[in-house]
DNA sequence: ATTATCTATAGATCTATAGATAATGC
DNA sequence: ATTATCTATAGATCTATAGATAATGC
């Protein structure tokens, strides 16, 4: 019973060290994204998750070490997805469909609006490196899927053109919160097949799209 | 000859008060998009400007209102276009594309890329209600032309769509800055027509759409 | 007298570290 | 002994204001 090992925290809150963690990054997943990164203490991230401003470096060596869990938190699944999409096999459409779609999803429904980081002018930092590195690889696997469209504009460009209206769902969540998610990432992943200069899919494809979404692994 | 009024400044140079404001503007410009406000400290914009920290409040009431200032500056010709296209005697496509088009070339030409400022968590400040209420008028030029196109997603599915894609050209520049801005913006332009559900600019649809944007007033 | 700057600084932070402390675990 | 917290604080800011100052203008 009780607080586990460990000085108990001035709050009273009892809590072991993983639930800590979290607590922290929930409660700067929050801050960060409503209020940015540099204009967040982390006074007021530790008052958010309960404890004390000091302890936060018991956890994390940095403020930006905070910042740099919640990026890896954030693009992890979704790298995840397109690494499973590149290899199936499933019309192009099928899979661009199904990539653009799971990305909006994951991007309007998450908890806090995580998206939203990727624009702060902090991930410049050379310490987010490694997350700069992730997006690039999921922007590749995007244009991956768009090189094998026939197009008179370049695939770059419309890789481009794309990744930039998926990402733009953090602009568009955080201007109007009540849009409705899920068929906001349909009209979304539709938009992205327009833009790549596919066809319309018919819907027994759009089924099979989101069926490819269902079989994890 | 000379300095001008007041006293000289300790850098030496020698300029009038509206220069001064103006080299203000243009260092807050640069550091406020590679920086981000927050992180931007009104000692290196004066030190950029040739100016002593405090000095800044002679022209500025308070750091907010350089923000201010820059984003008025960067909506205000969008503006300006969007009425005049609004009222333009010109098929709705034409118009949509030289919006596009004029509204991209604005993003990817401007001296610093000042559409990041748009994606800033500081643009929710009270004191930026009015810079909202502006861009959200730009959004509604957008969405009046959008809901003239026929299409089975809803207009306003589809004008989110579209502004997201424009503003998105920011976060491209940023993460790109060689990308060749005239191209890609017509095939932003070209893009944001898919995107709406319209039908591909005949050549001299283009060319039409370009000689409205030449003709000011 | 007016203008545009300067110097100096108040007062309020902010991040991160040092070292103490209060639990549990062995 | 180890763990997870705490208190206290160093050292470095940061924004904005007060009041002086060095030009020009009248």
């Amino acid at each position: 019973m009780s607080g586990g090992v460990g000085r108990p925290r001035a709050s009273g809150a009892t809590a072991s060290s993983q639930d800590a963690k979290r607590a922290v990054l929930e409660a700067a997943a929050e801050l960060f994204t409503t209020t940015g990164y540099a204009a967040t203490t982390t006074r007021a991230i530790a008052e958010r998750a309960g404890l004390r401003q000091a302890s936060l470096y018991y956890h994390f060596p940095a403020k930006e070490d905070i910042l740099c869990a919640l990026l890896a938190e954030t693009v992890h699944p979704s790298l995840e997805v397109a690494r499973t999409l590149i290899d199936a096999r499933a019309d192009v459409g099928v899979r661009l469909w199904a990539l653009t779609y799971s990305d909006a999803r994951l991007l309007g429904t998450a908890r806090h609006n995580l998206g939203v980081l990727y624009l702060l002018p902090e991930i410049a930092s050379p310490g987010l490196a490694l997350f700069r590195a992730e997006r690039a690889g999921l922007k590749a696997a995007y244009g991956k899927l768009i090189e094998r469209i026939p197009d008179d504009a370049p695939a770059a460009t419309r890789t481009d053109l794309v990744f930039g209206l998926v990402e733009s769902i953090a602009v568009m969540r955080r201007d109007e919160p009540d849009r409705d998610i899920e068929a906001h990432s349909r009209h979304c992943a539709d938009g992205v097949l327009r833009l790549a200069g596919h066809p319309r899919l018919a819907d027994e494809q759009r089924s099979a799209a989101l069926s490819l979404l269902d079989t994890p692994g």
